[in-house]
DNA sequence: ATACATTTTAATGTCTGACATTTAATCTGG
DNA sequence: CCAGATTAAATGTCAGACATTAAAATGTAT
């Protein structure tokens, strides 16, 4: 491992690059323990706070994790699904919504994942995925729920179904595209009959997943991103009149 | 922004997270400059080093950007889907390295995720596209193709036929299910016929890209899901009866 | 007045040395 | 033999200094 003390890159970015090479190559494995900062810091001919900083950046991607006393130090993270779902929803939120990605091109995107899913979650759902499904169902059918409820109540469902194809890569694909597009969806104020749409294509869903149906998913998926879009669309446009109704009455 | 320093977490870690908060909540706008370290120190009433930690922690994440200089400082970062990419792929790859993820696992994961892709790519892959899997095609069939570069075109041409659905979020998303496998593609050793076989498939998939044919896409996708866990299977297969002979030698 | 060279300045990058805090291992007394 | 005190080694934090960079301000000559 070493680094060019004469490149114009952050002495602490090249560090960490160097570290983080070993750890994909397979030269640090999982629970080792790194060297301590300031044997750190005399191999790489640089000082303690310049360890430290690249540290932190490798801390910040999950790769080590630190650990004081006696006996701690830097070590190697084992990294965990349910840790990188973290930076996958956190990455994915931004790119939405720093990229003025359309709510068309998001919700595509995970309606086309979703149905990828549809026949293995068909043939592997587990009684527990089932449920889940139905107590979502359930909850999104309750009066009083705030929109912001039952978008977090839409993405348990579409968890549920994911998950039901028992793969978890998938999984973690999926739960970026999935939670994403979130905020985008808590823009849309569901009215009541928008939501009993929402809850009858939903049952289909669930009814569909019990019966291992893949088709019925599908076609079913197909029918909510359609739904979902439309419902979108009148918002856009119900904004935009609002927005020309308020230019009329300044001018 | 606040931060508790009675807590048991880092002070870095804390001012990180404030600052990542402020930025996913559209407190901070893209390109708008943060105060300078020493604000920043006085404003969070910790020092400077701690405050660079922080800073760094969010530079790992490509959030901010750094500049030198009279006019410099730190700058929020519009995240990019090709930076993206780069830690998209970094972290698929240690999940599966790190994980125990099964070949088959993963490969139905990419082939499910492909075969979603399947339909737009017919719709909307452009002249570009067609011309980028033709000419893979062409490499793949060269003599003298070590398994590495085989590989790497095998990447280039299905990435050109998911960039094919001309949805970002599509390619974002699958850059790191294919990328991830790259890895454990290279473990495979490619005979002459089993590379024969491949490009007979690759040529059968960009015919019906041409032919904007759908289901024949996704047909011949699930034949070489079905060819690539052949291939995996025979090779694992190989090397438990080398370590069995192995055994044998040394009992 | 303009073009170019120089100086200033404000920021990040880095270093040194110190102290605080945490934690496990070791030592010590009952 | 065990419980408490001590020690040691590591990370966490701080203060202040200097190095480096790059833009802006200034000065100067044409």
């Amino acid at each position: 491992m070493k680094i060019d003390p004469d490149s114009t890159v952050d002495l602490s970015a090249q560090i960490a690059k160097a570290i983080r090479d070993a750890i994909i190559a397979g030269d640090l494995i999982v629970d080792q323990r790194l060297p301590s900062e300031a044997e750190l810091a005399d191999h790489f001919d640089v000082s303690r706070p310049t360890v430290r900083e690249a540290l932190k950046r490798l801390a910040a991607q999950s790769l080590i994790r630190t650990q004081r006393g006696a006996t701690g130090g830097a070590f190697v993270n084992r990294l965990r699904f349910e840790d990188a779902y973290a930076q996958q929803v956190t990455t994915s939120t931004l790119l939405l919504s720093m990229n003025a990605v359309s709510f068309d091109v998001a919700c595509e995107a995970r309606y086309a994942l979703e149905r990828a899913c549809a026949p293995l979650s068909a043939a592997r759902r587990t009684p527990d995925h089932l449920a889940t499904m139905r107590a979502e169902i359930h909850r999104q059918g309750q009066p009083g729920l705030t929109d912001e409820a039952f978008c977090a109540s839409d993405v348990t469902f579409h968890r549920a179904l994911v998950d039901g194809a028992g793969n978890k890569v998938l999984s973690y694909q999926l739960a970026g595209a999935v939670e994403a597009m979130q905020p985008l969806m808590n823009m849309i104020t569901f009215t009541a009959r928008s939501r009993e749409a929402i809850v009858a294509l939903h049952t289909d869903i669930a009814d569909a997943v019990e019966a291992r149906d893949a088709a019925k998913i599908d076609a079913t998926l197909v029918k909510l991103e359609a739904y979902t879009r439309e419902l979108a669309h009148s918002v856009v446009t119900a904004r935009a009149q609002k927005a020309a109704e308020k230019e009329h009455k300044t001018a």
